[in-house]
DNA sequence: AGCGTTATGTTACCCAGCATACATATGATT
DNA sequence: AATCATATGTATGCTGGGTAACATAACGCT
């Protein structure tokens, strides 16, 4: 597991210039992420920058009343904890562990130091960020136009694009509460799903078997943003 | 109508440090746009960046059916043009006049030297920027979660806020398009905010009679906006 | 005044997704 | 093997918002 363990998984760490790498890297501090752990809390401050490498994380907004919705996924191609270097002290939405596994986190001092002295880094976060408010863009349009199907398919072609198998340990529970519908009717569509020969899934595991089947039955709004952050952050994973 | 234009009307501008207001406000050029003006399109070039002060600008993301939903609200708290500095090059969504007036503009490079050379502007706008993530998040979540006339409650108080009049100009079929719902039912819901005592309207102007009414009639997503607006942004309207 | 355009009102029908309730099945634990 | 917590399957009924079609009313123009 530890073998391969290097900042240069994630591909925004990866494309900083060579520069800020060098003052950067020695300060990261590896970190492994269990399921559920909270990474920033909507309206909370933050001391930390969390870069994923094997982890994913999702950002959600939730409502008084407790319903919620994800607005964005960050897998090794981003960082949690914009709000350090947006001002503002406080972080838009809960940052929540989605798949376990490994990232790599900064100081917030530390960070904010670069990010202040030396543009390399600011420019870099900051093509980041449009990437992240082009995928809450989309979201809310989402949210408001396609189906529980359409969103299921979408939702599982960003998490693989994130991950390196084709399995996702997630439950339909889950993923009703990202996307911000009821587990029935997640449960209803998986179930189409996999009739239409696109998953397996079991008690927890799903499996993408036919990734094509899958994108035919997203809606444009999977390629819209997927095509926006290669875009922006070129030399990503796809 | 021009005795009383300045570019201190745009909060945004009025509470930039007063070097930076120095160096900025010369190039600053007035501009009257009308309804329907199309600030900045979806994935193209922008080459302005705009400041609002009598003018609405609805920030608006379109789908390849035609469906559409507002993701924010730009008045004279704000800026239309954020993609400028986040170096992308292009826009996210589409910047329309939705209720036309004056505002200020300035020139791409003009922008950007400043934004480059004094960190008073870049932390100035980067505030705004996260401002604008929390309007664009709560969208998000009330997309899915709140009924038309709850939306209907959000946006007619999010649109007074930035006016200086209880009248806007506004036809039923423009709000339905900025909410991405069908036009009958916002007819409907005004009836029903009419009935309540809430508004009255006729052809193309609605007129807040009850502002209370509607408060207590919106969804949660008005107020957590205004009040991160407010925290964000201090010195501006409310 | 008459005309066409635009804004709003209203109706009928349909369907996705909601709330609720409960059944079943699988793994983990003892 | 028995038990329990968790994950998934299914059914009922309801409702908000969708589609579609059309009626009415107000203003602008000639």
């Amino acid at each position: 597991m530890l073998e391969s363990l290097s900042p240069q998984q994630n591909h925004l760490l990866a494309t900083l210039p060579d520069d800020v790498k060098q003052r950067l890297f020695p300060s990261l501090e590896a970190v492994t992420l269990p399921l559920g752990e909270v990474l920033q809390q909507s309206g909370k401050t933050t001391h930390y920058a969390y870069f994923p490498t094997t982890c994913i994380v999702s950002l959600v907004y939730e409502l008084q009343s407790g319903h919620s919705a994800e607005i964005s996924l960050v897998g090794n191609d981003g960082m949690v904890g914009i709000a350090l270097f947006m001002g503002g002290q406080t972080a838009v939405g809960k940052g929540l562990v989605q798949v376990a596994g490994e990232a790599f986190r900064i100081d917030e001092a530390l960070f904010l130091e670069e990010f202040e002295r030396h543009a390399g880094l600011m420019h870099h976060v900051l093509l980041y960020t449009q990437a992240l408010m082009t995928q809450m863009a989309q979201t809310a349009v989402c949210n408001r136009h396609h189906s529980v199907q359409q969103q299921l398919c979408r939702w599982l072609l960003m998490s693989l694009d994130r991950l390196s198998s084709n399995q996702l340990v997630m439950t339909h529970d889950l993923i009703a509460s990202m996307l911000g519908v009821r587990r029935e009717g997640v449960t209803e569509a998986a179930g189409k799903l996999h009739r239409l020969g696109a998953i397996n899934y079991h008690r927890g595991r799903i499996e993408v078997i036919d990734r094509a089947k899958l994108e035919q039955l997203s809606c444009e709004c999977y390629a819209v943003v997927r095509n926006e952050i290669s875009r922006l952050l070129p030399g990503g994973p796809s």
